[in-house]
DNA sequence: GGGGTATATGCCTTGACGAGAATATGAGGC
DNA sequence: GCCTCATATTCTCGTCAAGGCATATACCCC
């Protein structure tokens, strides 16, 4: 019934990362989420719902709440995917730094330690 | 014009994931990433179109190849988001490894000794 | 049991994006 | 100059998901 939606389909969308960033922090309602992110319920629970479907939160019954928190395992493996990349910032580091000293200054600030 | 994608988004597709990973491993010209991925020549140069404005790769011109590389900075960035949220898998090991048994096992499998 | 609160869901519209085919650009060799 | 190979771009079409609104469900307290 639901296309199994890629760990990194889902932390596409802003409005998820920034509640799996809330959840990281400790675990919230529905309603406190809702007034931290300043958007409306409905998307909030759908959001929610995806991120559960996909196994990134779990949900607590709590009264009339439900109290969402953060389960790590999808993100670990967006983590491991990243394993055969790390070496080009971990070993390079200083061909990586001159890449980013490009990158950093666009167009103006000249100063910054330019190893030309 | 270009709406700033994240680099979330970018990596949100699951061909553009196959390119990055083979770029990984060595720069490629657009000929072989199409012949090891398979999918058409438009394709791969779309995507690799969105991988470079996104600052993923970057293009060598070599006679009419074009070679291209990985960049590791848009990595780097999604790496670092994932920072606050690591310590959920490197502090309480244990009970993520209960909660993977819940999962593994879906409908059967009611035993509990499951050791992966 | 009724009213209020908290959350979930269904419908609909709109916009983004990927796939595919066709075409354009550009370099090299004859 | 022309032909061919390698790559990029354009267009159209179909799909799919996000947002907003309205509504449904579930719980609590009186």
């Amino acid at each position: 019934m639901n296309r199994m939606e890629s760990s990194f389909a889902i932390i596409a969308e802003p409005n998820r990362r920034s509640i799996l960033s809330l959840l990281a922090a400790s675990e919230c309602s529905v309603g406190e989420l809702e007034r931290q992110l300043r958007m409306p319920q409905s998307s909030v629970s759908k959001h929610l719902r995806v991120l559960r479907d996909a196994g990134f939160v779990e949900a607590r019954v709590e009264a009339q709440r439900r109290v969402y928190r953060l389960r790590p395992e999808p993100l670990m493996e967006v983590d491991a995917w990243l394993t055969p990349f790390r070496r080009f910032w971990t070993a390079h580091v200083d061909a990586l730094e001159r890449h980013l000293d490009r990158m950093d200054q666009t167009p103006s600030t000249p100063t910054k330690g330019k190893k030309r």
